[in-house]
RNA sequence: GGAGAGGUACCGAAGCGGUCAAACGGGGCAGACUGUAAAUCUGCUGGCUCUUGCCUUCGGAGGUUCGAAUCCUCCCCUCUCCA
């Protein structure tokens, strides 16, 4: 009777870990019954992760869920990774206002094919099922799909929040959108998953998988959502296409000072979610700024994006970053890496200024580069330049546009000058 | 199939014959402030060797007019109600 006090107490270890910082957990009762037989027999649970490689930039967002999914493994159960290659080409309406585009096979295999490097940086992907769910769906006969459709309602699909909205505000919804969800669902019952996780927006397509699964007689899988992260903008949730993320692939200094960039409200809300249990130090602070017990909002900031790089990157790479912010964004000194550039003169003068700034890609036109420049965004060689007819003289300068835009240039003597006779044009 | 309402710049949304490169809000960019925060304030936000100059833009194609985002015709797309 001992064993199974052991097992009654692992199960709800397990489950401790399973719940700690969802947003919802359907079906928790069946998924402690399945997790003891589970272990009795000791096999894992099937727990499906879905994505739609539809941007092929994994951000900070998706690690919230990917950190789940790698709980899971920890604790001995079998993580299925599913690219969902198929549903990419329908697009997925979930918290859209408008029809996604639908994407081409060959954006799809592109964008896939960078995924499985970047969930490596947050999982053991050598331990992980990695499937794609055209494997079934690109075979499916018009017949069985039929049957997938009569597993749900008009009125039911429409309870979607984002469709209801739609709806309501008068703007379309193409058919297949009404699919997406029952295919997301199909793809539990091909999996024959025992858990699917998702971020909170996923809610509603993770239940709809409990139902057909169900129709299909298979017993409904658990649904974990993990909260939503919103972006560094501090207002929407974390997207590609609102350009407020962090990517998983992105320069460790580059990831610091985007992370030191957000708000301070905003930081509290990233350590309690990103934290999954790794973090209690940052747990700790923030609590006691927030209660008022004293504490650096600056330095718990640092802390925060240090961590961020290093779950990533690693330490060394967390303290080059730090030491980099500390020298150059704190200090105010220039960065350690400059982009050289070199340019010919246009001019006896040198090189007119706004089609310097547009060379370099401090500004899309020249139009754009007067813009910056009259409003005294433009400096060289630390001197403010408000005259938009201005021209960089020959020679090694430095060009800075706004606040963290840099660029060394050494401007070549105009050919035929009356200077330098060994210049080359 | 019938009736009605719409399609305007990155997004939302005014404008309904000239004074419209097109109000206003959001976003973005720059400046001030600061903890490179956030919030706030100020300015800018089609292109052009560029400043009372030219070119392109208001779903698409034609047309009326000295002049069209604004009027007419046809077409495409969306929504609502009825069938």
């Amino acid at each position: 009777m001992g064993e199974d006090r052991r097992l009654e107490e692992e199960v709800e270890r397990q489950l401790r870990i399973i719940a700690e910082g969802a947003e919802v957990f359907v079906g928790e009762d069946d998924l402690r019954e399945r997790l003891r037989t589970a272990l009795a027999e000791g096999r894992g649970l099937r727990v499906k992760l879905g994505m739609d490689p539809s941007a092929p930039d994994l951000h900070l967002g998706h690690s919230v869920v990917l950190m789940k999914l790698r709980r899971f493994q920890e604790l001995g159960h079998m993580p299925i990774f599913l690219v969902g290659d198929f549903t990419a080409r329908i697009g997925d309406p979930s918290g859209r206002k408008k029809t996604r585009p639908a994407l081409s096979a060959e954006e799809v295999a592109r964008n896939a094919e960078t995924y499985v490097e970047q969930v490596s940086r947050v999982l053991d992907v050598r331990r992980a099922e990695l499937r794609f769910n055209s494997e079934w769906m690109e075979p499916m006969r018009a017949a069985d799909l039929v049957r997938l459709c009569a597993t749900a309602t008009v009125a039911r699909l429409l309870e979607r929040d984002d469709f209801s909205r739609r709806y309501a505000a008068g703007d379309p919804i193409a058919v297949h959108e009404l699919l997406y969800p029952l295919i997301q669902g199909y793809d539990s019952v091909a999996l024959r998953a025992d858990v699917e996780l998702g971020g909170t927006d996923q809610t509603f397509n993770l239940l709809m998988g409990r139902e057909i699964q169900r129709a299909y007689g298979q017993p409904p899988q658990a649904v974990i959502t993990q909260p939503l992260l919103v972006g560094t903008d501090g207002r929407e949730k974390m997207s590609k296409s609102l350009g407020n993320l962090i990517a998983l692939t992105e320069e460790p200094a580059e990831m610091y000072g985007k992370a030191m960039s957000i708000s301070d409200e905003l930081m509290h809300e990233w350590i309690r979610i990103l934290s999954a249990g790794e973090w209690p130090a940052l747990e700790e602070a923030s609590g006691a700024i927030r209660e008022g017990r004293g504490g650096s909002p600056l330095e718990l900031k640092q802390g925060l994006a240090r961590a961020i790089v290093r779950r990533f990157h690693g330490e060394e790479a967390a303290a080059a970053a730090e030491a980099h912010f500390r020298r150059v964004v704190r200090g105010g000194e220039l960065p350690e890496k400059i982009p050289e550039v070199e340019v010919a003169a246009d001019g006896p003068e040198g090189r007119g200024l706004l089609y310097l700034l547009r060379e370099l890609g401090f500004a899309s036109s020249t139009s754009e580069a007067r813009r910056l420049v009259a409003q005294g965004g433009v400096s060289v060689d630390g001197e403010p330049v408000r005259d938009p007819k201005a021209a960089v003289a020959p020679g090694e300068h430095l060009v800075r546009a706004g606040k963290r835009r840099f660029a060394r240039v050494r401007v070549l003597s105009p050919a035929g000058g009356s200077g330098d006779p060994d210049s080359r044009g």
